[in-house]
DNA sequence: CTTTTTTCCTAAACTACTTCATCTTGTTTT
DNA sequence: AAAACAAGATGAAGTAGTTTAGGAAAAAAG
């Protein structure tokens, strides 16, 4: 079951009692979701929070020209959510997309609400998480600020290889901020080199 | 004093008594800095969040080829750290330098431990901060992906006016991902519009 | 297994943005 | 107030990355 695997997680942040991995753990419901299935769509709120059991997932978005832009990739042990939806509960603006068959579990906004109320560990998890991932997004900005597309491909490779692998080029491509001709290219210019 | 004013900014997110607010406040110090003042520097970890009181801070990395660029401004209410260092007491990767004559409040990392383990509400604002900024980087990392850099200053000029008449040129073209001269272009193409 | 659809590759023309170099203006320092 | 220095403006040449268009390969669907 993938509750097991979260809780696994989960123990890299906070120690729980048996009593509070319970606690935690039925608070999230596991969905079953197919390739192409559209997980979170513009207009409605994005109500959960998710985590990625198995599988793959991609948040976009798409500007008024019609282009797609990949916010964030999430496979196995990774979260994701449009995450100014979710904490505001207001419309989503991104798109998260299935990329395989994938299992997920997911929090609704309420019920995390009452975990934190409920348990001060609850309230330091979520804490350490959104500190994580500001500190993750700090540093994606910085690099992206300095550094070449080619130099933003070598460094995905080096820090996701695994997700390389299992994602479509024009969706990588798009996250780091390049067209998927130009990256074509450079993966062309490489492995010419190896 | 400087520090009725960040208990101002914190009723925003939590409410405190007196007895919290005095140990809140308390845990913080207040720091005088000169305008071209080093505040924070590689190689050392950064010891403390801080909240500028007044005044102004430019937190920015300087690349391999000897290029700077602008990460963050902080102005009045805002908080400035090299926010991977703080948090994981790593040796720090970017410069924080005060744009202005500043005061800030500071609060070193163990006392800010020392905090949330003492008070789920202080647990509770630390955790609203992350959840906040996170939001904030990814609103900035979604723009930063889909706008040119015309459009990404436009931008900025609408959300931050205030901004803009404080922070050099240069520091700002750095921020929004281009150098100066493009810039410079940028703004003498809008004011002869006008 | 065949057809249809989606993804990926290649190449040439194009453009948004950079680089370099010089000049003017503004800000610090003495 | 002059001298020294840093910031901003401007022009011309260069380049990293885009656009467009066509075809090949791979994956999904029937």
């Amino acid at each position: 079951m993938g509750k097991s695997q979260l809780l696994e997680y989960v123990k890299n942040f906070v120690s729980l009692t048996k009593v509070e991995e319970e606690q935690f753990s039925s608070s999230f419901e596991e969905v079953k979701v197919k390739k192409k299935q559209l997980i979170v769509q513009p207009n409605f709120p994005d109500r959960h929070r998710r985590f990625v059991i198995k599988g793959a997932l991609r948040t976009y978005t798409v500007a008024q020209d019609g282009q797609e832009h990949t916010i964030q990739f999430a496979i196995e042990n990774w979260w994701a959510s449009d995450f100014n939806s979710y904490i505001y509960q207001h419309p989503a603006t991104l798109f998260i997309i299935a990329l395989e068959n994938s299992t997920i579990l997911q929090l609704e906004f309420e019920k995390e609400q009452e975990l934190k109320r409920s348990n001060h560990k609850f309230e330091t998890l979520f804490r350490i998480l959104a500190e994580k991932g500001l500190a993750f997004e700090h540093r994606r900005i910085i690099f992206n600020l300095t550094h070449s597309a080619e130099a933003r491909y070598e460094n995905f490779l080096l820090n996701f290889p695994n997700f390389v692998q299992r994602v479509p080029q024009y969706a990588l491509a798009s996250y780091l901020g390049m067209t998927t001709e130009f990256l074509s290219r450079i993966r062309n210019k490489r492995t010419q080199k190896s």
